[in-house]
DNA sequence: AACAGAGCCAACCGCCTAATG
DNA sequence: TCATTAGGCGGTTGGCTCTGT
């Protein structure tokens, strides 16, 4: 027996949401806030599962979604973020005001990881890549392959329940933090350029996990003995610098309530996720070439 | 015009964590 | 401390659209 389903999907609509779902969700929202969302459909007059109420709102109905084609400069930082954060999609997500994980995660699977591989980076580790062409012919074939076995499957799915192989053991990377609201002062002196390069967009404002905080900056202008001003974490307690990625000085001043520890925890599972991969990301680079 | 294959993306699934009792 | 529940996340699916033959 597997796991329960979230919710009993008896009788609930599945698939494409209909216009008139769409203004029913909506407008119950606007009355009633987010939030309660395994009550809501009921309350609502919706035939749908909570979860996927949820969904509908926070990738698509929600006033505050960007729409259209992102931009160069939301290429470069998402490619940016990506080398630092891996495929954590939020919190990508959390930096780009406007667009939503799964829009930046479909992005990313459709146009980004590919063009990586063209210019000779592996999308997962962004190192170089040996051969880009080979690379992209295999993908193209997992895809295809994938792609025959899932309607193999399709079409077999009344059939075979004995047939199953071997599981594959599944590998949980830690999750962010996910950091609720906690309110802070405005730091209005952080440029998002640091982060975003220098043609970037004109984002202030922080965000961790899905709630934006504003204009927190987890992020700080440090300078480095040797190599300048570069990107780190701010972390906890200013007199702790050795907290701080490679350890270097402190320029910008933190705000940080001293109790809220959210920002430290991410930033150690961060710190955990370094020491984890083979891949480091070589922050010492990532940070100068932040400043290109 | 018809078909096949590839691309795209909204929606679903299953797992995890935090909150709650 | 433990069990249960709700919300959130990343991975995956599947149907529609586009493109090439």
């Amino acid at each position: 027996m597997g796991r329960a389903p979230c919710c009993s999907k008896v009788g609930l609509h599945r698939g494409p949401w209909t216009p008139r779902e769409d203004t029913l969700l909506t407008k119950y929202i606007q009355a009633h806030g987010e939030g309660h969302w395994r009550s809501m459909p009921k309350k609502a007059g919706l035939l749908r599962c909570g979860k996927s109420c949820r969904l509908r709102w926070m990738n698509y109905l929600r006033p505050d979604i960007k729409r259209g084609n992102i931009t160069p400069d939301e290429d470069d930082l998402i490619i940016r973020l990506h080398a630092l954060l891996g495929n954590r999609w939020s919190l990508i997500a959390g930096r780009l005001p406007g667009r939503t994980d799964n829009e930046i995660k479909n992005y990313w699977n459709t146009h980004l990881s590919k063009r990586l591989i063209s210019e000779g980076t592996d999308p997962n580790t962004h190192k170089k890549l040996l051969d880009p062409l080979k690379e992209l012919k295999r993908r193209k074939n997992n895809k295809s392959k994938n792609r025959s076995n899932n309607r193999n499957k399709q079409k077999n799915k009344s059939k075979s329940v004995a047939n199953v192989g071997p599981e594959k053991p599944k590998l949980h990377l830690p999750k962010p933090v996910r950091v609720t609201s906690f309110s802070l002062p405005r730091n209005e002196s952080f440029d998002w350029n640091v982060l975003s390069g220098s043609s970037g967009p004109e984002i202030r404002g922080g965000y961790v996990g899905s709630e934006m905080v504003n204009n927190v900056n987890p992020w700080c202008n440090f300078k480095d003995g040797e190599n300048g001003v570069g990107v780190g974490f701010l972390v906890g307690d200013e007199d702790d610098h050795d907290d701080l990625v490679n350890g270097s000085d402190f320029e910008c001043q933190s705000d940080l309530p001293s109790g809220d520890n959210s920002l430290a925890k991410l930033y150690e599972e961060y710190l955990d996720l370094l020491k984890m991969e083979e891949t480091q990301v070589d922050l010492d680079n990532f940070a100068e070439s932040l400043l290109i």
